[in-house]
DNA sequence: TATGAATGAGTGTTCATTCAT
DNA sequence: GATGAATGAACACTCATTCAT
């Protein structure tokens, strides 16, 4: 029988990558780089743990490709905000109301597995360093002034706001992340007190 | 030299469990059970990693007796809320200050870990569920009413208010807690506004 | 295209084994056989590592069939002296040449991978029981005497005197086979005078 | 009981590391670097594999001590032939035949496969281009030359002719080096016969 | 015939744990 | 009590071999 064509290969190794990489990322989030084994991904994402290594060439290649993507992800994210309609307030709820419902947890997970897990790759401590909270901070930052000028926000250093905002729209994602119900998420309306005009 | 007694013996043996838990809190909080390797441990303590073992019998235990004394211990600082001067307002402020203040942050960090780590011995996970989110809530639910009655404090589902403003704090310990400065921690009194009467 | 038929395809088959073959010797010449992956023989041979099974059964088959050309092709080789012209000095120096001549070199040494490496399989060290020097040893014999008789070759066991030439020039094919100059192949006529009578 | 003292401890690793290196020089002189497993080495030193690595941090650095303690020696051992008594003849004759004597003949099967794997380490290959062919001509140079003058060995190129004389004698060393007897080491006086005077 | 995705046995290495001293 | 040598289970990764296409 006739081998498969290039476009039929190339397609399968699509597919598989896009297996492989979800099923890392389930597991990488809750488990962290250590905490880890190739065969977990492996079962997870139903093949053998050989066959990871024809698409990824380790562990840390994996998981930084892993954390690449996140990072780019999560910078697109911020800058859907400008999308949204309505008032700088409106789109404040909207974006903390998207970052808390479940869908990007994992990806959450993953990058403060990246932040704090020591045994993390050079690459990976990079990126970290590319993308930190500032990078945020700044991307908001004439969102946040705009609700200022409104007078929709509470005045003062708009910085500062800004990043105690995200620290703790952070925290909660982690917390609350994987399956457990120790924590609550609290309401976005309760959240949003920290930050507007009273 | 005369042997030691009994009384003395016992004592050197104290001192060294509280030696090795505190080199393990250490090292436990960062690097979560699976990261943490004895030897880093002992290396933490300045003993041989032999000796680790006249004092617990394995590193399971000592992660579980760590996990069961920080539960006690925040339980305990929970309790403390009552002791401290002022109105309950007052009060939520300094417990605020004081959790986020770094010095109880190891426990809560090793709380983190235990919580989410999955290679976790079954005895970690049952303290987890005899210590769980509600646990506090109850404690502070007397606090937070007399706030509400005296109009310091918001109207409104007061268990909700408790467990959102806890989970808030928890997650920004648990970023924050390791050395990096990604994150920020809000100053208290922007998260008080989560909770303040407007 | 009209199939091909069965002779074609026969003929395609023995080409390709002998392209195969001939990748093989390159690289087990150099790698010996647990050093030689199975890629390598494909990319030596500019097919694909699935191919190979097709025409071999396994490694060990595909270097035992190796060996086994090898031997039948020195014992030939050795036979080749007889039709040369000149002398048993005249002969026994071109036969020197020859071996010393690059030429011959790989199959030289995979016979040396074949005799020395460990993981061989059974039938190889077969091979080399049916092929050993002794073999080299009574082939030559006749030559040799004459060359004594005729007083051109030291007087001596004459057999000793075969089995020392040959296991020199072994040597030296051995040492200096692979690319590297750390040796050097002496000139034939130092070789001769180890047997040339003084 | 009182831990072993500083002494003692520091016997038991020497011991350890001698009876490792000479486990793992037998095991890697016949199989190569690729060929042999850890656990070969362990099961040679009768000791378990995981305790090969309290003592060498890898394979390669297992090997590479090795090597560079094999080189080392070799020098050694050429320097040694300007304390043989006797005429430079008599020397050069019991030079070669300690070489030839198996005694030394591990080392240099080490050699020749530090000489020829491809797998092997960097700091291997450096060590090689250190210790070439030339260090050894240069070092036997005053010898033959005087050998030369005396009218004991033959006139001519003088580095042509330690060159090939060591070539041949490391080729014998390395096809009669395991323990077949395939080859057949000659009588001195036959290999001297490539160099004296006739 | 030909390809390369897929599998799994095998190897290097780490580290929790044991134990002689 | 204290040390560190010693063991072996576990894990990352490689590669011979199989097989669907």
């Amino acid at each position: 029988m006739a081998p498969l064509n290039d476009e039929q290969l190339s397609q399968i190794r699509d597919e598989r990558r896009i297996q492989i990489m979800g099923a890392a990322l389930r597991v990488f989030a809750r488990r962290g780089i250590i905490g880890t084994k190739m065969s977990m991904i492996a079962a997870e994402a139903g093949i053998s743990h050989g066959l990871l290594y024809h698409y990824f060439t380790s562990k840390e290649e994996l998981f930084t490709t892993l954390v690449q993507g996140a990072m780019e992800a999560s910078q697109e994210a911020m800058k859907e905000v400008y999308r949204f309609p309505g008032t700088p307030l409106d789109r404040i709820r909207r974006l903390s109301e998207e970052m808390l419902d479940k869908s990007g947890a994992l990806y959450f997970l993953l990058i403060h597995q990246a932040r704090t897990s020591e045994g993390v790759p050079d690459k990976v401590n990079q990126l970290m360093r590319d993308y930190s909270l500032d990078t945020y901070v700044e991307e908001l930052l004439p969102l946040f002034r705009e609700g200022q000028e409104r007078g929709e926000l509470d005045a003062g250093d708009t910085e500062e706001m800004i990043a105690s905002y995200i620290s703790v729209l952070s925290g909660l994602m982690v917390v609350t992340a994987d399956g457990n119900d120790d924590y609550r998420i609290p309401p976005v309306d309760r959240l949003l007190r920290m930050i507007t005009k009273r």
